[in-house]
DNA sequence: AAAATAGTTGACTAATTAGTCTAGACGGGT
DNA sequence: ACCCGTCTAGACTAATTAGTCAACTATTTT
């Protein structure tokens, strides 16, 4: 098998920086080539259109947040301290995008996928596949502290499916607002919405 | 002065309806004017840019919007209520457009500010605006079920604010993955965010 | 070194895009 | 009856769009 090419993986890390900091339809295919220094041959060689690039990115994408995830919702720590350092971790990551490109970003599943939802398939089957793997992670950590007795939740899924709901909200709002405030505080509103006794953390 | 003409409404009221089900980008000029049954030169005479046709459309809806939002948040009815029939009310309505465009759409403040955020100052900046009212009816009811010790919200434009990210969110949700179930049970989420003790509405 | 596989190039098309511009149509006030 | 401001018509531009294609290069296996 010979030459092998690192395009691919360029392709879909330019892709998703230029439709996350600005949006899908405003990211044109020469865009992406310019950025990852591919010319429009090479494009069409490893995908079959616009649609599928964006499936592969946020694919991969999730495969980089993947090992974050694993880290972050371990079974090794407690579950509601699980919220916590995820939140911190996200807050993080968005403050540092911000100090590149001057903008909140929130989520790229949640713009791309309101943006696209009744118009692409591919790209719209591919988020929700990825937000069903992402609520799994808050599921189990419900279910746990459920288990512990730090929260009333004899629902998880649909408990998880709340905050998950109410996170990215607040990314959103965050997004359109530029304002990255809505998020230092989220600990606490997930606390809230979990219904956790105040114990855990901090204080009233 | 001759000759009046309710162009503008038909150009802002066809640029809602596309944007709203399909998204800012893919709604064209031209098919704005299609709908409209307007020609490009109307278009330009009444709206310098598609931008600002866009503003101008959000704004109308809000004006449209606000004459159900004075009703439904009146003083006249118990504050928490007043959400208790505001989300029903959203409900009924995306229910109302599934069935004439097989979708669930969301809000279109949301997916057009998320969409254009970073891009475009003027939507944006109507975005937020209307935000910002909207927000202002959450919290004054909050304040007022605060005050009748319904709930516990010392700092109610802090929770109008959550609960607003919170309901938006799902709004999200419910338009990526075409589902409004997430949106049925809306209400109860509410009453776990603002921490009203059960004694309303209806029972654990 | 030959062959086969893997990847690259960039010119090309055909459609669509936002926005411009000039000529004129309509209709109420005088 | 005519004028003038409001509005409409629609051809036009120049840029950009996603996607195609056939010729080409580089690398590894045999």
């Amino acid at each position: 098998m010979p030459r092998v090419s690192d395009m691919k993986k360029r392709l879909t890390d330019a892709a998703l920086d230029l439709m996350w900091e600005n949006s899908y339809g405003t990211t044109s295919v020469d865009a992406i080539c310019e950025r990852a220094g591919a010319k429009k041959g090479s494009f069409y060689y490893f995908f079959k259109s616009k649609s599928e690039l964006t499936a592969a990115a946020l694919e991969a994408e999730w495969n980089k947040n993947k090992v974050n995830m694993d880290a972050l919702f371990s079974p090794t720590i407690p579950p509601l301290e699980r919220f916590d350092r995820y939140f911190d971790h996200v807050h993080d990551r968005l403050a540092e995008l911000q100090r590149e490109c001057g903008s909140i970003l929130g989520c790229p599943l949640l713009s791309i996928g309101s943006e696209v939802s009744t118009q692409d398939k591919v790209v719209r089957d591919t988020v929700d596949r990825i937000f069903d793997r992402k609520i799994k992670y808050f599921e189990s950590a419900i279910r746990d502290a459920h288990a512990q007795g730090l929260i009333e939740a004899p629902d998880p899924q649909a408990k998880a499916k709340t905050l998950f709901a109410c996170y990215h909200g607040t990314l959103a709002q965050a997004r359109i607002q530029n304002d990255l405030e809505l998020l230092r505080n989220f600990k606490e509103i997930a606390m809230d919405v979990l219904g956790a006794k105040p114990a855990a953390t901090a204080s009233s």
